[in-house]
DNA sequence: CGCAGTTGTACATTGTATGCATACAATAGG
DNA sequence: CCTATTGTATGCATACAATGTACAACTGCG
């Protein structure tokens, strides 16, 4: 059995739905390839206690990942992780990144990170992501 | 009266409630410096007309707009553009930027969006950040 | 082969948030 | 003043999030 993602951190206070929170963390980890295609993910059982929520929540985010193609689910056996090919992008999802980049920029300001820290950062990814 | 912004789309179908689109949006072209202050935003029943929303889920964004130091609201007046100056960084703040870009761009990547697409995205908005 | 344990799933319940309708309060401008 | 305009407050219908509980499918050991 797979070891436990520790980057997968939620903050039960916040607005943002738990199970929407479990979704984003674990795709982010999933995409930096911490996974490999056949791996375990722990069980909806040992994520929900390691994280402080009920079961179903973190069965409704892996239905999700499912979904789009990251797991394979089967009761009695677990969660693994697939060998996934991207899908062609649609114009909307091409678009969408570059206005969701702006305000997530837009808000990063308001709470008062320097811009220099987040060009830096951007750049940072960027180089990390052309480097693949 | 200052003009509608232009850039200001809304997705009634999105799962993401509307009046945080709004939020997002405003705050993104309010970083922009498409107002001055001392500019009038529209009202909120001329905006809510203009989206095709209640103009109670306006007057929500507008709130947390005024809240987060934005706008100054008073009833007869109007919303009026302050000039805002960013408050002190917590680490919250910017260790969320970073593990929020990231899930943004596992979304995109996902979505399959081309990791060269994203990359270029992130410079070109870094390059602009930096000018500033 | 059987059976106990494990794992994901289905469904009902409860609390909360979203968006709207409506009525109200404060201000502007004649 | 008085009326129109603007943001605000309250109550409601509805939908969603998270949970409790029971179930179905699969594993693995005897």
């Amino acid at each position: 059995m797979a070891n436990n993602p520790r980057t997968l951190r939620i903050d039960l206070a916040s607005p943002r739905p738990v199970y929407e929170q479990i979704v984003s963390g674990l795709r982010a980890v999933l995409v930096a390839g911490e996974f490999e295609p056949g791996d375990q993910l722990p069980t909806v059982r040992q994520l929900a206690v390691d994280l402080g929520v009920h079961h179903n929540t973190v069965a409704e985010s892996y239905r999700v990942l499912a979904e789009e193609g990251w797991l394979d689910l089967r009761r009695g056996r677990g969660a693994v992780v697939l060998d996934r090919r991207d899908p062609r992008p649609t114009t909307e999802a091409k678009q969408g990144f570059g206005r969701r980049l702006e305000e997530l920029v837009a808000k990063a300001i308001t709470d008062g990170v320097p811009r220099s820290a987040l060009a830096d950062q951007m750049a940072a990814l960027a180089k990390k992501l052309g480097k693949t």
